[in-house]
DNA sequence: ATTCCGCTTTGACAAGAGTCAAGCTTCGAT
DNA sequence: ATCGAAGCTTGACTCTTGTCAAAGCGGAAT
């Protein structure tokens, strides 16, 4: 084998078009040589080991960044100190959207394991977009999805009691990591209590006897970072009615 | 003047070109020729009444709204009857957004006075998008604008005290008055206490009190719905170091 | 001008979550 | 394998905010 072939094979390897995330990122209803176009335009995988930042808030914006594996948390940080975890992605979502409006990227992004994301450059992706309008159009519903998003985020901070917030939490993660073809019922936590409780607006302590209450009643398995379902449809009961079943994407 | 000359004096008093508000709203950056063309797009002022909703979480998406004059609300409600304010809008803000992932509109928005709005058809924005990149590139960095927006009133529900929260708010409010050239530190609340408590996750009641306390330390004076801030750098003092200075928006 | 309804204020009390502290477990580094 | 640091759990207590209740006030409609 050439170098030149493993180039090629590596270059096949790592495109939109053989990608396993493809119905669930950026690619979603682009035809053959549409995604050969968003293929050229979007950069390399790169690799992002557990702790280290993608981007920070206040650095230039030039790319956002599609998570291809792994795990981040995006956060926004005070003057003194206190952070907010804004969300937490896992593949095929992206990264860095807030960073268009200014140029300036608006919160950080961390790897909370070893990672691999694809670099979108915003300015190529938009003009692409002009070309394929279905490619534009994801975009901006993408970006809506965010928004979305944020809003049901909103809701969770703004109304919820913290059982609800870590129903709604657990029930969330559930969801996307099934969409993903993994375990709904059973997965590792990739952030610590602390992480839990910045997003959700709660102390570490609350989100641990939240937890330890959830245990009691035989609703979840804890052990550490590994959690259970046991009986979700109890998770569901207790925000049903609080909106429309799923808060946070 | 026969009628024709008043229905053209009529259609260009509502253009883009002719409006106040194309440094703050959508036409940013456009140049004539452009200017017209958006013009052609977007459908003549509507009125909308206090308490009229413009359009309600569920309904089908095909317009976004920017307010053009008067005030509105947008809300999720659960279905339990409790509801989150997730945004105030005043002149040249856009509402709507988060209905183009599902095409659906996502929330309800309501008219907090007598209003008049610009509708947007999402469809023929985003062709004129492709047409006039500044357009594209604009409306993509509204849409950035929103998560930004979002994401800083996530960090006020997750991680300020009642104080801080509505401090925020009312500086929020002077800063966006005194953009549009209203008076920043003299204005007349649209919304109730409890409207307040919705966005800023409080009940009415600690809206009320943390009023009344700003008051008595004479930060600010109260008389109902009209409020004068008198010491707006105390009520800085107490959000910095919550964030870079500007909670929503 | 009057009446009534809705909004606001204020108080007393309750409850949920935060704070502080101690001890334990686990994982990673040496 | 051992040690140490970091993360987690749990308890006791505090404090902020929510809840319930009552009274005041203003504005809108008649």
């Amino acid at each position: 084998m050439t170098d030149q072939t493993t180039i090629q094979l590596h270059a096949l390897k790592l495109s939109c078009s053989n990608c396993s995330l493809r119905e669930l990122c950026l690619p979603v209803g682009l035809n053959r040589e549409e995604m050969t176009q968003l293929d050229a335009v979007i950069r390399q995988s790169r690799r992002i080991k557990r702790g280290e930042y993608l981007f920070r808030s206040g650095e230039g914006f030039k790319s956002m960044f599609a998570v291809r594996t792994g795990f981040f948390k995006t956060c926004v940080s005070s003057q003194d100190g206190r952070e907010q975890v804004t969300g937490f992605l896992m593949s095929g979502e992206l990264m860095g959207l807030d960073g268009i409006s200014s140029n300036i990227h608006g919160c950080d992004a961390i790897a909370l394991e070893d990672s691999e994301v694809c670099e979108l450059p915003f300015g190529r992706i938009e003009s692409l977009g002009r070309d394929i309008p279905s490619l534009q159009h994801h975009f901006f519903r993408l970006m809506s999805r965010e928004i979305v998003r944020d809003q049901n985020v909103m809701l969770l901070l703004g109304n919820m009691k913290a059982e609800e917030r870590l129903a709604a939490f657990l029930l969330n993660l559930s969801q996307r990591l099934a969409i993903r073809g993994f375990a709904a019922n059973d997965f590792i936590l990739r952030m610590s209590r602390e992480e839990i409780g910045s997003f959700l607006g709660l102390k570490l302590e609350t989100v641990s006897r939240t937890l330890s209450k959830f245990q009691q009643q035989g609703w979840i398995r804890v052990d550490h970072k590994h959690i259970q379902l046991v009986k979700p449809e109890e998770l569901k009961a207790l925000i049903s009615g609080c909106v429309h079943s799923n808060a946070a994407e």
